[in-house]
RNA sequence: GCUCCCGUAGCUCAGUUGGAUAGAGCGCAACCCUCCGAAGGUUGAAGUCGCAUGUUCGAAUCAUGUCGGGAGCGCCA
């Protein structure tokens, strides 16, 4: 019987309890939960404090009549009592979680996968940067953040697709194509000024190049507008997949915004708007009536002029996500674009009529710290600090990792000096560091022509202490899984992979693995081999890899 | 001015559908390798959970106010 299924059974056992005693109130949810402190118990209930009101007593008197109607025969527990102002503990008995191990074992990597998201057709927008230059920290901490949250919920059982959208159609791709146009003419000494708002990095200068290699000197004269923008736009995407490709962040879809003009999403979802009647005209634009759906006012869809407004193709993209049968839309953005989840949420519900069916995540800045002072960014300037450069200097792991380990939603330091040196003082190498120790561990019985036994069932010898808290960390795995896809935090992995390293380290120093008693041996080389299992796991969740040696 | 996010140990951060003595890493102090990898372990010092009031058996967590940091408030994208 393995954690999640104890629980559920406890729980119905509980309630059972509840209703002989007639005291039960189906308004009341029964939490059943691991306490922090092991000294209370396996598991905990606070049902007891939950009933005062209802029952009319003291919780703990409450907790005494439950224990006394509560049947937990069937179960693996040794003994339940009362602690502090009436939670009810619940200690296993030494045997209870061994069954962890074979379980595990059977299922390797699967272990821990979910049916949560059944049927579910999830679709995860992320990074979407204009391709005018390099992708930057910021992009770095989208791109961890998306790809691990993927990962989790696939896990997790949900069908998702990660997507990039390429803003292809607005305004700075125009500014793109002209600062490259200035470029390819100073290649060839031509006073050319790179426009107002214009682009002045590296890449440019590589484009332009590539332009002139390829092209020569053909469009010093012709008007080139329409290939500076095309040449420009995939040259530059070609970039930032390669870039991606080493922080091992792949996307299913590239959706080009050129795409929704050409196939006339664009003119079809503003038909639609106004065929709702959601739509009024003033001041010779066309507005659309967001404010009746939480957003703080109505917002422009056709400007006076007639083009669109940014919104305009961006509610035509989000629409074409939903035609295309995603059930569920999660958006991950910049700090800097939460003024705008108000009304793109709004527009989504009149194309939909669905309230909940887009999900924003916003990531918070990432403030970069170098000698000591904040280093200012800017891409126009082209004065940023780029993934390809961290990727150079620290390497993809320790990124991913200080990425995964922060709640998206909160703002995060970024110490330069510190990333680079390398040290203990990123915890990244201390989980590798677990993984490798198991692998020397492995090789060490493999001189002995010693190794894990799949079939193993029972565990005599596994009883102690440190065994029990890696064992109970092990169980926890499916319910971590669960809790960081629900709350789209990929961080509690992050959390939960660190807990297990410090158990197994723990461990390590404690009890010697490979003795003379062969059985015990083969009994510890088959947990170690589980928790193996469930490291790589976890770690490949958040994009981390698991080396053998380092 | 309005809206959103954040404020927890010296530093970087977890913990918030209200629960037990508020946790981790780094840094600091002291110990542990004749023994499977010391990139490790064990122990310790370190906190008015920004501040105030309220809600109740119970608040880091909820409400109101307030102070500090960040971001957003376009017929920009």
């Amino acid at each position: 019987m393995n954690l999640l299924t104890l629980q559920n059974t406890l729980e119905t056992h509980i309630i059972e309890a509840l209703k002989v005693l007639s005291y039960y109130d189906d308004s009341i949810n029964i939490t059943i939960e691991t306490p922090k402190d092991k000294s209370n118990g396996d598991l905990s209930t606070n049902v007891a404090m939950q009933y005062a009101r209802v029952a009319r007593k003291a919780p703990r008197k409450i907790a005494e009549e439950l224990i006394e109607a509560l049947d937990v025969s069937g179960l693996p527990i040794d003994h339940t009592d009362i602690a502090g102002p009436g939670f009810i503990n619940f200690y296993l008995k030494d045997t209870a979680l061994h069954n962890v191990i074979p379980t595990i074992i059977q299922k390797g990597e699967t272990y821990g996968n979910l049916s949560l998201g059944k049927d579910t057709k999830v679709n995860i927008e992320f990074v979407s940067v204009n391709p005018t230059g390099a992708l930057h920290i910021g992009h770095a901490r989208g791109a961890a953040a998306g790809d691990s949250l993927a990962r989790i919920m696939t896990k997790a059982g949900y069908d998702v697709t990660k997507e990039y959208y390429v803003n292809d159609g607005g305004n700075q791709i125009h500014t793109l194509a002209k600062s490259i146009e200035a470029r390819y003419k100073q290649l060839f000494d031509i006073d050319a000024d790179i426009p107002e708002d214009g682009y002045h990095g590296e890449d440019i200068i590589t484009t332009a190049k590539a332009f002139k290699h390829k092209y020569g000197d053909t469009y010093l004269e012709k008007d080139g507008y329409e290939l500076f923008k095309s040449f420009g736009v995939e040259t530059l995407l070609d970039g930032l997949k390669v870039d991606l490709n080493r922080f091992d962040v792949s996307f299913d879809v590239w959706f080009h915004e050129k795409e929704l003009y050409k196939n006339h999403d664009v003119e079809s979802t503003v038909k639609l708007l106004k065929d709702k009647g959601y739509t009024y005209e003033e001041d010779g634009a066309v507005w659309l009536k967001t404010s009746e759906f939480n957003d703080e006012k109505d917002r422009v869809i056709i400007k006076s002029d007639g083009s669109y407004t940014y919104l305009t193709p961006d509610i035509a993209y989000h629409h074409n996500k939903i035609k295309r049968g995603f059930d569920q839309l999660i958006d991950i953005l910049g700090g800097d674009h939460h003024g705008y989840i108000d009304r793109l949420q709004a527009a989504i519900e009149i194309v939909s009529g669905k309230k909940d069916i887009l999900d924003v995540e916003i990531l918070q800045m990432v403030k970069v710290i170098q000698d000591g002072e904040e280093v200012k960014m800017s891409k126009r300037s082209g004065k940023a600090i780029t993934l390809r450069d961290l990727l150079d200097e620290v390497g993809k792991d320790p990124i991913r990792y200080f990425f995964a380990a922060r709640s998206l939603n909160t703002q995060m330091d970024l110490d330069l000096d510190l990333a680079i040196r390398k040290t203990t003082e990123n915890p990244v190498y201390y989980v590798q560091y677990a993984s490798a120790r198991i692998h020397s561990v492995f090789d060490q019985a493999d001189k002995l022509d010693l190794s894990y036994d799949p079939k193993l069932d029972t565990f005599d010898a596994l009883n102690n202490e440190k065994v029990n808290d890696v064992l109970a960390l092990l169980a926890a795995y499916p319910e971590t899984i669960e809790a960081s896809a629900k709350s789209r935090s990929p961080h509690k992995v992050t959390t939960y992979i660190h807990k297990l390293a410090t158990a197994f380290h723990s461990l390590y120093n404690s009890d010697k693995f490979i003795t003379d008693d062969t059985k015990k041996t083969i009994e510890y080389l088959t947990l170690l081999k589980a928790i193996h299992i469930v490291l790589v796991d976890a770690l490949t969740l958040i994009g981390v890899s698991a080396p053998e040696k380092m």
